[in-house]
DNA sequence: CAAACATCTTTACATAACTAGAAATATAGT
DNA sequence: ACTATATTTCTAGTTATGTAAAGATGTTTG
């Protein structure tokens, strides 16, 4: 997939309050990460919405999750997340060539 | 505003294909910014669809918009994009402080 | 082992929000 | 007035959201 359209997907799954909320109480996790009934509790919401909430963010790669035993672990994927931020701001001020003449 | 919400705001607004090009591209372009002619040029679309995902930009903070002229020339707000990926990465791995007893 | 329990996900579905683009409008220069 | 540049309005179609209810999966207990 064209690396423009996954980095949005990321994005898009980020672009949601309750989904930031979750993915930056996961930042803060670190790498042991949280299951998902610690983070319910921490976020208040029905489980079925948190788990959709989840699945948004594992579809996008940003969230990875490992079962234990009856628990499931959520843990940021960093490598993920360092280059969906670093694709943002690539190339930053480079000056756009555009294919125009007369550009100003 | 709650910081988590504007930034979430933020992050929907680059969480869609046309509107991260589109801020890509000034990111690249830089200081200078870009009028809407070069944008539709560079990304084929038609030009109410650009000014709708311009304005969403807009609305978000990201871009600012000023006349010159008959143009209107498009810059990236490089402090609030920081802001916006600093609060992503922020307390990385500091440890959740879970309310409950048990926490494993 | 089977029934009960614990933890999460999936399905189903109503409601709301987003998307795209043509047509109409606004604003500025010639 | 006429042209150039860009936005707003309108509308149809699509996609996202939230939650209850049902289903999975794994553990414990009688």
């Amino acid at each position: 997939m064209d690396t423009n359209t996954s980095v949005a997907h990321a994005l898009a799954a980020l672009g949601h309050d309750a989904r930031l909320a979750i993915f930056r109480l996961l930042v803060r996790a670190g790498h042991d990460g949280l299951n998902v009934g610690d983070i319910a509790q921490e976020l208040t919401m029905p489980a079925s919405t948190l788990a959709h909430h989840l699945k948004s963010l594992v579809d996008a790669g940003l969230v990875v999750q490992e079962r234990m035993g009856r628990q499931i672990v959520n843990r940021v994927d960093f490598d993920v997340m360092q280059q969906t931020v670093s694709f943002l701001t690539a190339e930053c001020c480079v000056g756009v060539k555009l294919t125009r003449d007369d550009a100003a």
